[in-house]
DNA sequence: TATTTTACTTATTGGTAAGTAAGTATTAGC
DNA sequence: GCTAATACTTACTTACCAATAAGTAAAATA
């Protein structure tokens, strides 16, 4: 065996996430991860036997950086205004490397996944909502935040602002998606 | 040649564009329509010698119901409000069939797309965003509809509303989907 | 030091994908 | 009634894709 300069397996999943957010689930074939680490295909079937089970591995990755996020976000002390702006931040990110959401990325293809999968999506796409929803509740309730809708509404249509901003990027430019980020902040200073 | 009863082509197209939204191009196959037709793959490839250029008929399709939508609109002297609404049952119809909507279905294959498609596809979306803008700006200057940002930038977050509400209907199901819907056309009253 | 486990490679299979070339029956135009 | 175009089918090619079986070298374990 090689001597392990980095883990492989953390290798394939991080190229994975990268195809997902560039051309999407079925758009990727384990070819074009094999080439860009120099590893024969059948070196991620030893890892992941499916491509499903690659997928399933991507999307936990993403639940580990949420629950990361979020920690690290509630011993932060940040306001709720710079909680949010981080959260934003992320998205923004996106958009430089003409990539988009995972959410988003998963949605085209949803009615072609295992319910095994469904059901995780389903739980990071909740948990991320959630996350918002607290902010905002906060930020209500300190009276930084100032919105008619409950938090939990206002949580959906900023998330929705969010992911389509960034489908909509790619299309007619990183414009609009600035365009929705500040307004979106805005907003909320009433 | 068998009778034709319906225009082959015609209906190639309509299963495609069924496919579009279902699963997203990537993910289904010349052999997914022949068989719905019972016709042979070749077939489709006379009408549509390469994928791309089945993807480009498809993305036409879009274009012209959309002028053929705005059109209506236009004769039918409908209240903005009415318009509006129109133009969101589009979205909602959607959902019942856990469709989304072709923006952002090309959206996530996007980058794997010629940029004579690419091209087509920011004029239907600029179409979109433009015929959204007009009628918010119509019902804006008839005191119909009360916001606070320009009609631009409203279109901007109510396309983004609606394109990310269908995905995320798939995932978490129909209810996040209404409640963006109700609010959409609640927030526009003032 | 022997044995088992880990992390692969090599080699192959079966299936499906897009795409094409050649042939055929029907229809339209002259 | 002949010709040419239309709308296909049949048959095939090439390529890729996910997946697997068998083999191998290194490392961990006992």
């Amino acid at each position: 065996m090689a001597i392990k300069t980095t883990d492989t397996k953390t290798a394939i999943l991080s190229i994975a996430k990268e195809l997902m957010k560039q051309v999407g689930y079925n758009a990727f074939s384990y070819a074009d991860i094999a080439k860009q680490l120099d590893i024969k295909n059948a070196a991620i079937h030893y890892h992941f036997p499916a491509k499903e089970d690659l997928l399933s591995g991507v999307i936990d990755t993403y639940i580990d950086d949420y629950i990361l996020l979020e920690k690290q976000l509630r011993l932060s002390g940040l306001t709720p205004t710079k909680k949010l702006k981080k959260f934003i931040e992320r998205y923004a990110q996106l958009i430089q490397q003409k990539n988009i959401c995972i959410i988003g990325s998963v949605a085209s293809d949803y009615n072609t996944l295992p319910s095994s999968i469904k059901e995780k999506v389903a739980g990071l796409v909740k948990m991320v909502l959630n996350m918002v929803e607290k902010t905002l509740q906060d930020g209500k309730t300190s009276g930084e935040f100032k919105f008619a809708e409950t938090p939990k509404i206002k949580s959906l249509l900023i998330m929705t602002n969010l992911a389509a901003g960034v489908q909509l990027a790619r299309i007619t430019g990183p414009a609009d998606f600035k365009i929705i980020e500040d307004v979106i902040q805005l907003q909320l200073k009433g």
